[in-house]
DNA sequence: CGCGATCTTGAATTGAATCAAAGATCGTGG
DNA sequence: CCACGATCTTTGATTCAATTCAAGATCGCG
């Protein structure tokens, strides 16, 4: 039992030490917060938080993908972003109290762990000087939020969005000798969702890339083949 | 000398008190902080700091009005939203050291007190309770990303946009007996740049929001006559 | 008064959404 | 291993909202 407790939290530490916001605490910090926090799996399509709730809970995820996004009651869907292991979900609301910014569900199986709001105050308050790592998760929080309003609004024509979309998943890619493959796991609805374009856009877009050699489907992943010409048509 | 500097300085420490950084600081810890920030005033269309490049300053807005904005090298631009008294601006900059992610341009003539980065991290350091000041007010900064990002995301229709942005503007309404008196100094360009619809079209549908009565012109000002009306057309 | 900036309105154009109808792919269970 | 349904993709035809282009009106200021 001990053991297995060890062998997890050894194995959280290491993904834990990924920039996030665990990363900066002293070794004792970060006993006594290992001791709140509850790990949890789970399956793909579990949702974590929901958009405008209260905050109840920080997430920090330790493996998997998170995808973050903002709904409206029409049935429309924003895709705000993916989060990676490593990363910290819901700080800033659980901190400020302001309800949740946006929706999250797993994407992916994950491993999370998961710190009730008032044990996070509380930690914070016993611990001061980890408010310098909240601000920190923050202002990423922040940056990246920014960078998604500068992509919604600066960028014009389905195109050069979709362009730009592709040539931005740097996460997870391989550079091989003939292009860089992409890993993304989306379908053609979610890449809409993400850029606001319609899935039959993405679709006919795509198709129209491949003619022009700037990206090749190879199975069930892209490989961007012409990088220079499709960073001409995200402008 | 020392008059005019206290004078300013009280009239500062007043309008300050707005719920910006410096309200949660101790007395002392106050006087420090005014002692190392510089008051100035600025014209209107003063740039106070351009996207993108690194920080330098934090600016604290005491008076007057600063539009934020991002901008392609396409000329396109969007307006991420205005800034008011009391506000703090590039905070978020600064303490992490990322570039700036809009620009700061005055509105109007503003009264701005303006500190360096080096001095603010300083200041931080040695009062290193003023880091939940910095993450309260980045978590406000983020909760603003994400509002822009939902409007842009998941408002359809350049109508609903319209109307969404009118019943917004909320800090300088003015209710009276026929409606809400809206105070918006934006020019159509503007508007257009703040929901992402062209100068024209805003024009149109203006007069569109007139002809229903949804909207009255009284002079320079607009007024909601229905808001009941224009909340439906936001849908 | 006249000028520059801003606003208004109309007509033509277009880019992307919508509608529609096949295909492809995948996992499941027989 | 194949048949099945479910999900996802592709492609074409049509529609529509909003941009663009263009020309004139109005406003506010020196």
């Amino acid at each position: 039992m001990r053991n297995a407790a060890r062998s997890v939290s050894s194995h959280v530490f290491r993904v834990a030490r990924m920039g996030n916001f665990s990363e900066q605490l002293s070794p004792e910090e970060f006993v006594e917060f290992e001791s709140i926090r509850i790990l949890f799996d789970c399956p793909p399509g579990m949702t974590l938080f929901v958009e405008e709730e209260m905050p109840k809970t920080v997430i920090f995820l330790l493996a998997g993908q998170v995808k973050l996004s903002m709904n409206s009651r029409a049935g429309r869907r924003v895709i705000f972003d993916v989060a990676y292991p490593g990363e910290t979900l819901g700080l800033g609301s659980a901190f400020s109290g302001r309800r949740y910014d946006f929706t999250a569900e797993t994407a992916s199986p994950c491993k999370v762990a998961s710190l009730a709001c008032e044990d996070f105050l509380g930690f914070l308050k016993r611990h001061p000087s980890a408010y310098a790592n909240v601000a920190d998760e923050v202002c990423t929080e922040c940056a990246r939020a920014c960078a998604k309003v500068r992509k919604l609004g600066l960028t014009v024509g389905a195109q050069a969005k979709l362009a730009e979309f592709l040539l931005e998943q740097r996460t997870l890619t391989e550079k091989t000798g003939c292009g860089t493959r992409v890993f993304c796991s989306f379908t053609h609805e979610e890449i809409g969702e993400s850029i606001g374009v319609c899935r039959e856009t993405v679709s006919r877009l795509l198709s129209d890339f491949k003619c022009r050699d700037l990206v090749e489907s190879r199975g069930s992943t892209l490989v961007i083949s012409d990088r220079r010409a499709l960073e001409a048509c995200a402008e």
